[in-house]
DNA sequence: AAGACGGGGAA
DNA sequence: TTCCCAGTCTT
């Protein structure tokens, strides 16, 4: 749950999820759809099903036994050489060598290394420096220290050089350019994208389609959306064309913006009403769900915001 | 080596 | 707005 992701944000996350599965084996038996639906609105989706195919890998190839050792840690799904040293080294109290946001940034100074520390280079100078400093005596309580230095003195911006133990061996310290260590990421370019979600009511139901692989929040449920730019034919005839539905076009309630990943979505939110036709696309799965049943679907977060406001806005009455 | 993948919080 | 976050996997 951390990778990428504040602590702040992970905690309540963490504990419902380990509420509702508290060991490997329950992980491993439980249905995809529950762990997504617990993981809604934490993002990066694909963690939450390696996660779970990590549980059912170790239940079948490891006698349900957490594995420790780096090589067979890395075989999971999901867990690559920094989670596989946090384990380790948290967990079994192994000296396994980490690299993280934190100590990615305490490292660099550290050294006083102003290459980018994301090339393939800076990765290998960067995990030599952590298998040196990381001791055989509790290698876990010191990289903890390490990573807490990092996020709470050596921080992103104004450090806390004064207060820093580490002070007298900082390279970057030493040449006044801690505040131009690390070298910051390559931003990618964001693209613009125009978006309409169509909540297509019949009765009390609307209708959902799943996200496929390959689309943004795959395997997660949607209200009908698609680029503006694919009904520039009117939205009716998109959905005739495109899914078999016959419907009447009502009133854009909403509007919103969202960012993800590299892209800025300005979504548009447009009511219609069912007349007839089932919903029909290759390989696309769709769905007919009340708010109750809306409730227990995993959803992106633009999509629970819908959700909410058919439940507060007393759209659900209107035709 | 570069891109894809989410969303929230802080400055 | 912009930056950043207990990274990993796929092109």
């Amino acid at each position: 749950m951390l990778q990428q992701t504040t602590v702040a944000a992970v905690v309540p996350y963490f504990e419902r999820f380990v509420a509702r599965f508290p060991s490997v084996a329950d992980l491993a038996a439980a249905d995809e759809h529950d762990v997504l639906q617990l993981w809604e609105g934490l993002g990066y989706y694909s963690r939450a099903r390696n996660l779970r195919r990590a549980a059912q890998s170790i239940v079948e190839h490891h006698a349900g036994v957490f594995p420790n050792d780096v090589a067979r840690l890395q075989e999971l799904p999901g867990i690559g050489r920094y989670t596989a040293g946090a384990i380790l080294s948290f967990a079994f109290d192994k000296p396994a060598p980490i690299v993280e946001a934190n100590t990615l940034r305490l490292y660099c100074r550290l050294l006083g290394y102003g290459a980018d520390p994301r090339s393939a280079e800076g990765q290998r100078v960067l995990w030599r420096f952590a298998e040196e400093l990381v001791p055989s005596d509790q290698p876990g309580e010191i990289n903890q220290a390490l990573m807490e230095l990092g996020a709470t003195v050596c921080t992103p911006v104004n450090p806390a050089c004064d207060d820093c133990p580490l002070a007298t061996f900082c390279a970057a310290k030493e040449q006044g350019t801690v505040a131009e260590i690390p070298l910051p990421a390559k931003r990618p370019e964001i693209t613009e994208l125009a978006e309409v979600a169509v909540v297509l009511a019949r009765g009390d139901q609307y209708l959902l389609m799943r996200r496929n692989p390959g689309e943004r929040w795959a395997g997660l449920w949607d209200f009908l959306r698609f680029g503006e730019h694919d009904a520039v034919g009117g939205l009716e005839r998109h959905l005739r064309d495109r899914f078999g539905l016959n419907s009447k076009l009502g009133m854009e309630f909403h509007e919103m913006k969202h960012s993800v990943t590299r892209y800025r979505i300005t979504l548009r939110c447009v009511r219609a009403t069912w007349i007839a036709g089932e919903p029909v696309e290759k390989d696309r799965a769709f769905r007919w769900a009340n708010l109750n049943e809306l409730a227990e679907m995993p959803l992106p977060v633009t999509g629970r915001k819908i959700a909410r406001l058919l439940e507060t806005a007393g759209l659900k009455s209107q035709g």
